[in-house]
DNA sequence: ATTAAATTTTAGACAAATCTAAAAATATTT
DNA sequence: AAATATTTTTAGATTTGTCTAAAATTTAAT
């Protein structure tokens, strides 16, 4: 049985090991939980223990097939969790965050399997985010960001990888949701911000928005 | 902000004064938490600097107008997510305890009022117990035990005492639910069983059940 | 009113999760 | 290759919640 703690540091080495193929490094962790390197130093030894992940000194964090598997049950909790906020209690999906980060550590198998039945098996959290199922499998699904995107091509906006309430208010602000779609006018080149044609208006997305809307061409 | 643990200790403390004018003894909640005497008194000492209690060596422990008010807040969460896990979920009412008992220490005023709403405000949890609003105000709702009822009048089962899993269980066999309704034909003197005409078939209940069934004149 | 029994508190220890400060190992510059 | 900088680990301390064993206090019994 694991502590929240241990939870949420096995999720940020789960989250780091998508876009890294060495080991996790103990500053990268130490940045994502906002703690000291000691003090991840101290959990590696914890989670290493737990045959989660493994570890040599001074090597890095490599995390293992049941680490995977563990960190796969949270972030399928945390995501059912949102869309239900969402979807049932009506948050906004920039609300969602931390209350699932504390709902994701509820131990409740029965619990999990019959909230996502409840939720008509959703594929994808109010983020874009997909959701593993009970197996840890997570569906796939095709998306690219918008800074890669072909001009004149038409696409929908299908996730944030920027998840802040900062970002999320600000596509708010400017009405663009999941499932918006736009057509691409043009990419500039001095600063790589985006024109798109977004109902009917031009509107130009700065080059740190575009790199955090994933799209998908339609 | 209370730890799980505090708010675990406060919610018994609630409890047990509800049946005790004097002041609640370390062994009483020692014995509920299933802790040890002392470490009853540690978690007596930080109640009370929170001002969720008071206290004087030897002399029990009574809880405070802020601490009552805190108590009912944590009550209010978990009968309302044993509500969400039997309306919503399809769990049966001797399945939610354990779960509720995690869920009722996440800490969001929106959620557990947008949850409220959800459920359409219900009034009790699945076991008959009353539901503190969102000021804390509990809605009253006659009832008494089986054992104190006039034979030949009707009743309807409101409630139960003893809300563990074995009797609930034994109560499902019995076919007896909430909203189940009987009529009174005999109090035995001798083992205190009453005996009720239900779904046109004799039962004869034992005192131990019967004390545990809060019924209501219809 | 003593004595005996039960309850409650204190003292001291331990595991979990954190920190600071210092040491050890690795990586980067010159 | 040596010197310097960065990263990582260790050592030792702190807080929370728990425990055992012993002391203090209250309650019950003789
Ligand atoms: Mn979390
Ligand atoms: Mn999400
Ligand atoms: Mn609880
Ligand atoms: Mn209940």
């Amino acid at each position: 049985m694991l502590t929240h703690t241990e939870e949420n540091y096995l999720k940020v080495i789960y989250h780091l090991s998508q876009t890294e193929d060495e080991g996790i490094s103990t500053n990268a962790i130490a940045q994502k939980i906002d703690t000291k390197a000691s003090s991840v130093t101290d959990m590696i030894k914890k989670l290493k223990e737990k045959k989660l992940i493994t570890h040599e000194r001074y090597q890095g964090v490599f995390i293992t097939t049941l680490g995977l598997q563990t960190a796969k049950m949270i972030i399928r909790k945390h995501r059912l969790w949102e869309v239900f906020l969402v979807n049932k209690l009506n948050f906004n999906w920039d609300e969602v965050h931390d209350v699932a980060e504390e709902l994701e550590h509820i131990k409740s198998e029965k619990l999990i399997n019959a909230l996502d039945a409840f939720l008509g098996f959703p594929k994808e959290d109010p983020h874009g985010d997909p959701i593993p199922n009970s197996k840890g499998e997570i569906p796939y699904r095709e998306k690219e960001l918008l800074t890669e995107t072909k001009i004149n091509h038409k696409y929908m906006c299908v996730g944030v990888k920027d998840t802040s309430a900062a970002f999320l208010q600000y596509l708010d602000r400017q009405k663009i949701a999941l499932g918006s779609t736009f057509t691409v006018l043009k990419h500039e080149n001095f600063d790589h911000s985006v024109t798109i044609l977004f109902q009917e208006n031009e509107l130009t997305l700065s080059k740190v928005v575009a790199h955090n809307l994933f799209v998908k061409k339609i």
